[in-house]
DNA sequence: ATTCAAATAT
DNA sequence: CATATTTGAA
């Protein structure tokens, strides 16, 4: 374990030393006269680097980014060590000289940002073992607490976006929204766009310029809706310490597992469904890429609308049959199996919360035969209301 | 742990 | 396009 060998020890660098920045450690450096010193300081650091890079590798695709800085500093200082080392004059230009002829791996971390396969199963221990422990990535689960709900009203034209901002809740990150896709001020550095003016799909844009798995995931979370790509994140790879840069080619790969960001059914998008639906003569009857169609919603997919027509017909089946076997809850009690429990409508003062109207028509018990319900144009008045839930209580006026 | 909903696979 | 299964979020 900490092994560090006695004359280094014995020499006046503080093994806690911790530099603001590659530079300031630099410049500290360049401080001091004698030469030796120098070195005894820089690979002492180097060695905390690299045992800092060991530790690191086994999140490499978590953490491509501070692979890369780990790895930039480590070469720059690599670099720096053979500038003060007699022996090699040259400053030479690329990194690994094992310098360190005691350290046993002989994979050099140089190419720890290239092989990203062939993980041992050393590694995964690892992994695992850290993520028990120190918990990473945790973040996109549930890293938002209701606090306060009425918060992202603002949120620009598309009433089809309203669903869920609940990024905010995050750390740090800025609240990517407002401007949609305007000229607006896209910091953008590299990556960028590109993709962006093919107006086919997000997630085209989503893959595009998507870095890392799990983590951007998580920030890419709060909106979908087409009308915002706006300037998601990708400044992460442009914000390097003045000493580091070299753009790498690392985390382009492992993205490839990009899901599809979940659509998430506003009620206006929902309406907007439903009335096309109706157009199209019934749920059964419509088929989704019509329903699209009709729906004119930019950045709809056709499988999205197939996904939701499926359940929407599921709903709208599972009602009526009740009615037939159970004459009991069909108006009164809706349904509602584990839905309307969220009574949120009544927050405070507001009053009006619940506009869902819970009486509707009686037509719904003379109905014996389940199935003949073909026109679902009471089916839909009534489905309405499955969807009733809603998580955010967040009203909605077109 | 359950359950609903969207995504994706058949 | 319909249905079944998977994934993931509440």
């Amino acid at each position: 374990m900490g092994s560090v060998p006695a004359e280094e020890l014995s020499l006046d660098l503080r093994p806690t030393f911790i530099p603001k920045t590659i530079t300031d450690f630099l410049s500290h450096l360049s401080s001091i006269p004698s030469n030796p010193d120098k070195l005894s300081r820089l690979h002492d650091f180097l060695s905390r680097l690299e045992d800092e890079l060991s530790k690191i590798h086994a999140f490499k695709r978590e953490l491509p980014l501070s692979m890369l800085l780990l790895n930039d500093a480590i070469s720059l200082l690599k670099t720096e060590s053979n500038k003060c080392t007699p022996r090699h004059s040259p400053p030479v230009l690329e990194e690994f000289i094992p310098l360190k002829k005691e350290h046993h791996h002989d994979d050099d971390q140089d190419r720890y940002h290239l092989r990203e396969n062939l993980d041992n199963e050393n590694e995964c221990r690892d992994k695992k073992n850290w993520m028990s422990s120190v918990q990473l990535w945790n973040n996109h689960n549930k890293l938002e607490t209701k606090k306060s709900e009425e918060e992202g009203q603002s949120v620009a034209g598309d009433p089809f976006r309203s669903c869920s901002n609940k990024n905010g809740g995050g750390r740090a990150f800025m609240p990517f929204s407002t401007f949609s896709c305007s000229s607006s001020s896209v910091p953008v550095t590299s990556v960028s766009l590109a993709a962006a003016t093919k107006e086919e799909k997000e997630e085209s844009v989503m893959n595009g310029l998507s870095l890392l798995s799990p983590v951007m995931k998580s920030l890419k979370e709060g909106c979908a809706s087409r009308g915002s790509r706006s300037s998601t994140s990708n400044r992460a790879a442009s914000s390097s310490p003045p000493t580091l840069h070299r753009a790498t080619t690392i985390q382009q790969q492992q993205q490839q597992t990009a899901r599809k960001q979940r659509r998430c059914w506003s009620p206006e998008l929902h309406r907007r469904f439903v009335n096309a639906l109706q157009k199209l003569g019934g749920s059964q009857a419509a088929t989704p890429k019509q329903i699209r169609e009709l729906m004119q919603v930019d950045g709809l997919t056709n499988d999205e609308v197939k996904s939701h027509l499926q359940k929407y017909r599921l709903h709208t089946r599972r009602v009526p049959a009740s009615s037939a076997n159970q004459p009991v809850v069909v108006l009164g009690g809706l349904w509602m199996s584990q839905e309307q429990y969220n009574d949120s409508s009544k927050v405070s003062s507001s009053g009006s919360g619940s506009p869902q109207s819970p009486l509707l028509l009686g037509a719904g018990t003379s109905r014996t035969e389940g199935d003949s319900m073909e026109d679902d144009e009471d089916a839909k008045s009534e489905s309405y209301s499955w969807k009733s839930h809603m998580h955010k209580p967040g009203k909605i006026d077109v």
